[in-house]
RNA sequence: GCGCCAGUAGCUCAGUGGAUUAGAGCAUCGCCCUGCGGAGGCGAAGGUCGCAGGUUCGAGUCCUGCCUGGCGCGCCA
């Protein structure tokens, strides 16, 4: 990265300060390379001069002056290849300037990488899992749990850009009460259309207590009654139901897999609960702790003893009274079968906030079965709140049930959608205006991010149709002409294209993939200064200069696909 | 009551590895337009960064207390 870049150059310069005894031989702290709020500051700065100042006030009691520290530090970084220039500032900052002549060749660099353009090593020989949406396989998914699968799907998308290898997984809740309970509904509809559709005798069943009763298991209903006929009906009520359970969750499956595929949402690994109950990990896992002292009998119930780990404040029942287990013995289970067996480095689960009580909890499975708890992550995301035409939309109009992942999908578009729940911090609570992400103007983000690429692409396109060579068959003059890009629009488009890594970086850092609208946007509006102060077809423009704006824009074009793609968009060519 | 999260411009939100003058979009006002898709661009105005203390040479950012809002505190998931 180019900031590890200059890192390296200033530590060096320190080094090489102390050497020739410009500088004491004092140890120094790391170096921190930041980017300057301001442009007249340079591209990069360091305050390793302050801090440097402030830690000899505090170990020996004597002043000593930042700037000439900073001065000591500056002299030693000779203008290079990398490094254009290097001014003292402030109370003692080390601004960085990057040379014209690299920002020139760079683009360049930036066609040739192509879709890897901004892709790091940081990951690189680590394997980490993101899972992610893990919704209750009762029915299609409610809207909230969209912000759920583009969260994890653009991180699982901006860790891969990182170097890190990533399993994309969905939890299926196939081994609890709530399926059961569905596919006890779903039977009573199936049994129901049966009857009406084949003249089976009434049997006047009713949708148990807590169970669903949706409009959509009467379409589940009527597949299943595709795929077996009325045979099922025919059967006792428990021989139904168990032979149910297993079509009932691939209908169930297989429905909320397409409505993803609708969002641009997949997953490796379907990865199922009552596998693990099948194989009796579940019990032997609650049979080593039990042995450990974990867990215990109390009540007739057993309890994970949480309380013991620092959060917790309470137990935690894993297997009731009447011998059901809870979910959260089959979560030690699965939690185990990540980390254990299937070894690792770090999992992040993507949660919906109103399950942050769980978190402690589950730092206290870690512990119990000593493994280090930060390799367990929790990236938490707050509620969506739609709004159409002003007002607050909760129900489907369809079918009068809540309102659907896919309906949302419908409405709006995959990319809207996925661009709108990306625009806040995951903490935050997120209005997302449907009506105003269908318009086209400028205050729909979207498209003002999307129509600047297709404005990129029918740029390129033009030119080709005026008799210039494409770009992309970069030209055997290239590194020759880029250096005739001496504009600061030009430049700055540049120095903002060369910002990716650092942004996949922190996105990843911080586990907040909304970074990558800003950018998007902020690259966006850079290109859009370049294009109104820099004409490329026009006749007044030199040709050799038209050649190189073209290679220009193509990079400007890779770079903003690339952005796009990590959100999971289409990058369209026109609109 | 306890815990977690949020409170930044009129509105919607970035920024929370302390650091050089706190940002963007929209809305408002002014300007650029006979030049590649104006679905643009430039500029102005707009802020006690919830409140009060504290740490620091330096705090939107760290610490403490408080206020407001959301969520959580089941032998539910």
């Amino acid at each position: 990265m180019i900031r590890d870049q200059i890192r390296q150059i200033v530590t060096e310069a320190i080094a090489s300060a102390q050497l020739s005894g410009n500088l004491p031989q004092i140890e120094f702290p790391p170096v921190e390379i930041q980017r300057p709020n301001q442009p007249e500051h340079g591209d990069y700065s360091s305050n390793v001069a302050l801090l440097v100042a402030s830690a000899v006030r505090k170990a020996t009691g004597e002043r000593a002056n930042p700037r000439q520290i900073a001065q000591a530090v500056a002299e030693r970084i000779e203008p290079g290849e990398l490094v254009g220039s290097v001014e003292l500032a402030g109370p003692g900052f080390i601004n960085v300037r990057l040379n014209d002549r690299w920002l020139q060749q760079s683009v360049l660099a930036i066609i040739e990488q192509g879709n890897d353009f901004g892709a790091i090593d940081k990951g690189v020989g680590q394997r980490w899992q993101v899972e992610y949406v893990s919704a209750n396989p009762t029915g299609p998914l409610h809207y909230g749990g969209g912000r759920n699968a583009v969260l994890g799907d653009t991180l699982a998308n901006l860790l891969e850009a990182a170097g890190y290898e990533v399993q994309r997984e969905f939890y299926v809740n196939d081994g609890g009460t709530q399926i059961q309970l569905f596919i006890e509904s779903l039977y009573v509809c199936y049994l129901q259309l049966c009857e009406e559709q084949d003249g089976l005798p009434q049997r006047n069943l009713e949708i148990p207590e807590g169970g669903y009763q949706g409009a959509y298991l009467h379409d589940y209903a009527k597949l299943v009654r595709e795929q077996v006929g009325d045979r099922l009906a025919k059967l006792d009520r428990d021989d139904a139901i168990a032979e149910l359970r297993q079509i009932g969750r691939e209908i169930v499956v297989s429905d909320i897999k397409e409505e993803l595929d609708e969002l641009g949402v997949t997953f490796d690994r379907w990865f199922s609960e009552q596998s693990l109950y099948d194989e009796g990990l579940v019990d032997q896992l609650l049979e080593d702790l039990s042995g450990k002292g974990e867990v215990i009998k109390r009540d007739g119930a057993q309890w994970f003893l949480a309380s013991k780990y620092p959060g917790n404040e309470k137990d935690e029942v894993v297997v009731r009274s009447n011998g059901l287990p809870t979910y959260f013995a089959s979560d030690i289970a699965y939690h185990y079968d990540k980390f254990v067996r299937r070894n690792f480095d770090r999992v992040i689960n993507v949660w919906a906030v109103d399950h942050q009580g769980h978190i402690p909890r589950m730092g206290a499975v870690m512990r119990a079965l000593e493994l280090d708890p930060d390799r367990l992550e929790i990236l938490l995301y707050n509620l969506v709140k739609l709004i159409r035409d002003g007002q607050e939309v909760k129900m489907s109009k369809r079918s009068g049930d809540f309102l659907t992942v896919r309906e949302v999908v419908e409405e709006v578009g995959p990319d809207a959608v996925r661009f709108m729940l990306l625009t806040t911090g995951p903490e935050r609570n997120i209005d997302f205006d449907m009506s105003l992400a269908v318009q086209r103007r400028n205050e729909n983000r979207v498209f003002y991010v999307q129509y600047g690429h297709a404005r990129i692409c029918s740029l390129l396109q033009r030119a080709l149709q005026n008799g210039y060579q494409n770009p992309e068959e970069m030209p055997e003059d290239a590194s020759e002409i880029v250096t005739l890009l001496t504009d600061p629009a030009e430049l700055t488009l540049v120095r903002r294209m060369l910002e990716m890594e650092e942004q996949i970086e922190l996105a990843v850092e911080r586990l907040s993939p909304h970074n990558l609208t800003y950018y998007a946007e902020d690259l966006t509006k850079t290109f859009s200064v370049f294009y109104e102060n820099c004409q490329v077809l026009h006749s007044e423009v030199p040709p050799q200069l038209a050649r190189a704006r073209l290679l220009l824009i193509l990079a400007a074009r890779t770079a903003l696909s690339r952005v796009l793609r990590l959100m999971g968009m289409t990058a369209p060519e026109e609109m």
